[in-house]
DNA sequence: AGCGGCGTCATTTTT
DNA sequence: TGACGCCGCT
């Protein structure tokens, strides 16, 4: 393959829905170690980029089964955000961090974010976060965002950011975006650490690269140098987070930034049916293309795709669920195929619409799961747990240390809080230095500063003790011990009145006791026929990597059961058969107010339908709405203009829904012509 | 300080 | 339909 055999100069891999892309990347990898070839890398000069650790995972796991585990385990595979926390734990003391920062996570954003906005409002502070997160992808920072503010509501949030900065210094913490951002500055500003890098990553590899934004664009380049040599592999059809500071000017740069970049197309689709791949292509091909692509496969014509109009969405849900019974049991015609319930997904816009589908199919027995639901670490408990080891590796982490301090209670309150958190404002210290400080105690009764006294010590000797354990068992004798003296099982009874809720919160402790434990190593590991003996981590260790780690993905993978997911996040999935659920507009093509959806934004829509209709290998089940549910009452659903887009006229049996199909179509086109039209289609 | 009733309001989401 | 904020009451 012509890209894999590109090892001279930047290359950009064109990859459309279902090419293989993964397997682009792996065989690269290895052709770039293989000796004789002009590359000869050490497998720890080659980097692979991901965005997700998911992603990162399965490439790893891949390129191991090429390389073997020696090699693939000296590689750097990791997401954006990981490599960006190498950069500052190694180099970022230039920065004037220090290097057991901490990395907080969206809520703790947002609480501190309602303290710099002296609000309680939540929803408020959610909306300062998110602008603030997209200045940040843009590579902003208050000061600079300062000149670009348009509305009054934009002008607070660059006061709020410019106080929210100021407290992530004295926190010594950074957000997710700084994750990219400060190594962004670290190797512009610093020669010295820029030559580092470039010496090290002589071969860059990024996965998904229509999804990177301008700050990950910029990064890339001081990673690779004028002269550097990467892969790039996405595809711009796909590229569906537009809304989160995501740019396809990256791709648009990319041939002008890099002249002698070598362009590749992979347009062979080793997926989907051709009657799938028909529809897709109908649709995508309205979009103005950046470069010409259309995608084909040879897997033959395929069942039709099915359009299936429902009353309203608990009609859809149990259409999808008959659907589902039916190929199940082999009677739907053209399938043959032994089918297993993870043979099939239902796909949504939006993620509320998940709950009609899992009433219907509990109903009908049917085992199911729903993706991007609540990870395991956003539960509260496993929260609790998390601040107390950010305590632990970075004293000054203020939001963790009231965290800590508070849960389970321990007779330190509000008040003794106040006072502590106004006088280490007063001396610019952080709440756990203060508490230390001798004139604390002008500002406090004996009792207060007694406890808080206490719980310093304890912090400290815990840190000690999780500094120096290592490996899975003592590991976990430790955390136990740690969870008994802080009564933490005891606090679960205590503070939920149902005592099942309890015993599962306590059951998920004790998977994040596990979890942790597995990660301090030092057992013995089968690595596919050589048997090694892991590195083993101290808890400390292994504590500063959580924060990026969101799912426990290795626990649930593989199970037989139906998957619900938006269509955002099924990108790079697939399934036999899949159902793309409520296509209509206002819900497809996304908009708030009937019409109110600019060219840009519809785009952007057309390229989630198109990766939704993608997903599907052998069979597609696009469902319409005729009213759907708006807050109490029904209202008329519009089928969305993609339906029509997708042109399923060849071969469909069953006239009628088309018919009706195409009715309201040309309404909704009567419609919009009486409407002023929207700008810039 | 904590709890319960009432009104308001609803994309997509990884790290 | 439900989650959450706010306010007033104990």
């Amino acid at each position: 393959m012509e890209a894999v055999q590109h090892l001279h100069s930047p290359c950009l891999v064109l990859a459309g829905a279902g090419s293989g892309k993964t397997r682009v990347i792996t065989h690269k990898i290895a052709r770039l170690m293989q000796p004789g070839y002009g590359a000869d890398l050490a497998p720890s000069q080659i980097g692979a980029i991901t965005f997700t650790n998911k992603a990162a995972a399965e490439m790893r796991e891949r390129v191991k089964d090429l390389v073997g585990p020696r090699a693939a385990g000296k590689l750097m595979v990791c997401t954006f955000h990981s490599l960006g926390v190498r950069l500052l734990r190694e180099d970022g003391e230039a920065l004037g961090l220090k290097p057991q920062f901490s990395i907080l996570d969206a809520d703790d954003v947002t609480s501190i974010l309602r303290d710099c906005g002296a609000t309680t409002d939540a929803k408020l502070a959610r909306s300062w976060q998110w602008q603030i997160s997209l200045w940040k992808n843009m590579g902003l920072t208050s000061g600079q965002a300062m000149s670009v503010i348009k509305t009054d509501e934009e002008q607070v949030a660059v006061r709020v950011m410019k106080l929210y900065e100021e407290r992530l210094l004295a926190y010594q913490a950074v957000d997710f975006d700084d994750l990219i951002g400060l190594p962004l500055k670290l190797l512009a500003e610093h020669e010295h650490v820029r030559a580092k890098w470039q010496r090290q990553l002589r071969h860059v590899l990024v996965d998904e690269y229509q999804d990177t934004n301008a700050t990950q664009y910029e990064m890339l380049k001081l990673l690779v140098g004028p002269n550097g040599i990467f892969t790039a592999v996405g595809d711009d059809d796909q590229s569906i987070y537009g809304w989160r500071g995501a740019t396809l000017d990256n791709l648009k740069r990319l041939p002008q930034d890099f002249p002698t970049l070598k362009v590749i197309p992979l347009e062979q689709n080793y997926r989907s049916t051709s009657a799938i791949l028909r529809a897709a292509n109908n649709v995508i091909q309205l979009n103005p293309k950046l470069f010409q692509k259309t995608l084909w496969s040879d897997l033959g014509e395929g069942e039709p795709v099915r359009l299936v109009e429902c009353d309203n969405e608990e009609h859809e849900a149990e259409r999808a669920v008959a659907r589902i019974q039916a190929v199940r049991g082999g009677n739907a015609s053209g399938v043959q195929a032994a089918v297993e319930w993870n043979n099939f997904a239902i796909l949504y816009r939006a993620n509320h619409q998940a709950r009609i589908f899992e009433q219907a199919l509990r109903k009908a027995n049917i085992p199911y799961k729903v993706s991007g639901g609540q990870s395991f670490f956003d539960k509260a408990e496993i929260k609790d747990l998390c601040a107390w080891l950010r305590l632990l590796i970075n004293n000054d982490d203020d939001p963790a240390f009231l965290r800590a301090a508070t849960t389970p209670k321990r007779g330190i309150g509000h008040q003794t809080l106040g006072s502590l958190g106004e006088f280490a404002g007063q001396w610019k210290k952080s709440l756990f230095e203060a508490l230390f400080a001798d004139s604390l105690a002008a500002k406090l009764n004996a009792r207060a500063l007694g406890t808080l006294h206490e719980f310093g010590r304890f912090v400290n000797d815990l840190e000690y003790k999780a500094r120096h354990t290592h490996g899975a068992e003592d590991a976990k004798a430790f955390l136990m011990e740690w969870l008994k003296e802080i009564g933490y099982e005891q606090h679960l009874y205590d503070n939920e009145e149902n005592e099942k809720v309890a015993a599962a919160r306590w059951n998920n402790v004790l998977d994040f006791v596990d979890w942790v434990a597995k990660r301090c190593g030092g057992e013995i590991e089968n690595d596919g026929g050589m048997t090694t003996e892991s590195e083993r981590k101290s808890v400390l260790d292994v504590a500063q990597t959580i924060s990026l780690i969101t799912s426990l993905a290795e626990r649930n993978a593989d199970q037989n059961v139906v998957t619900l997911t938006t269509l955002h996040a099924s990108k790079g999935l697939e399934w036999p058969h899949v159902v793309l659920a409520g296509c209509n507009e206002g819900l497809l093509p996304f908009s708030r107010e009937e019409g109110e959806i600019s060219g840009q934004q519809v785009e952007e829509e057309r390229r989630l339908m198109y990766v939704g209709i993608t997903r599907a290998r052998l069979s597609l089940m696009v469902c319409v709405l005729r009213r759907r549910k708006k807050g109490r009452e029904y209202v008329q659903a519009m089928p969305s203009r993609f339906v029509a887009e997708m042109k399923l006229g060849e071969g469909t049996p069953g006239e009628s829904p088309r018919e009706r199909i195409k009715r309201l179509r040309e309404e909704l086109a009567a419609k919009a012509k009486a409407a002023p039209p929207p700008s810039g289609d």
